[in-house]
DNA sequence: AAGGAATTTCAATAGTACTTGAAATTCTTA
DNA sequence: TAAGAATTTCAAGTACTATTGAAATTCCTT
């Protein structure tokens, strides 16, 4: 059914494995072979949204920027004064974030208040010190 | 205590915000001010292994080889099987992620057998579809 | 509608990360 | 101990991401 490990053909194909460990083979094949075992690869398409996330958290900046919103709504002045970064570099990281869809923004009067979305706060809990 | 939002002196001083939303500000105010706001952002020595894990998770290849990881231990030569890739850019994948502690490795006769560690399980467990 | 503050956008540069193929290493078996 | 398989290391090229300062935009106030 699914290729056992040893293979019984001496003659080698290509792209298929004749020789792994015992021990994975093993296991390997109760599970349901090395087809089931590509089967669990997401597509493409599935990993983007996560990659994105990683990306816009793997930054220090942005980080410090999910701690402090992670207080309360913040707007970009307040954000930028416990920073001490340019504007435009503030944007720029912010601007991942929201792609991201870690954070979200809306006006007030002439100032535009960024807090954290649900996916940014569910972060935020897995953030938490002891879990690394 | 801390720093009211309409500050009474007039005088502009430099790396002082003199206005924000009265939201933000009130909310802030009975918090804490902004000297407890910026207390909230770690140090870089503690953001850099944070930052770290999400580097290492921020690679479409990467999270593939975590959710084959999360199946069993395997030996490279199977990974290489199910992704198709060159030996040296799945050594040097694999590479990041043993540095970012999510996975290691041992030897067995010829082989190099890779699984999860510890903190690689938890991320698989946070990396459920129902997650994002 | 003019002036000003907050924020973003843009274009250029600098810095990092990924890919590639070849060479080196390590281990196993004959 | 020589040959061979599995894996890593290396160096070069390519591609992506972050920083910078200036200009543009948006919205508020007068």
């Amino acid at each position: 059914m699914t290729m056992p490990a040893g293979n019984s053909s001496h003659a080698k194909k290509p792209g298929i494995i004749d020789e792994i460990p015992k021990e994975v083979a093993i296991s390997l094949a109760e599970a349901g072979g090395i087809p089931w075992l590509c089967s669990l690869v997401p597509v493409e398409t599935d990993l983007t949204a996560r990659v994105r996330v990683h990306k816009a958290l793997a930054d220090p900046l942005r980080l410090k920027i999910l701690y402090l919103l992670s207080a309360q709504p913040l707007c970009v002045c307040v954000i930028k004064h416990c920073l001490r970064i340019a504007d435009s570099k503030l944007s720029y990281h912010l601007g991942i974030m929201k792609e991201a869809g870690l954070i979200e923004s809306r006006h007030e009067k002439n100032w535009l208040i960024y807090s954290l979305t649900g996916a940014g706060k569910a972060v935020i809990e897995r953030e938490d010190p002891r879990s690394y």
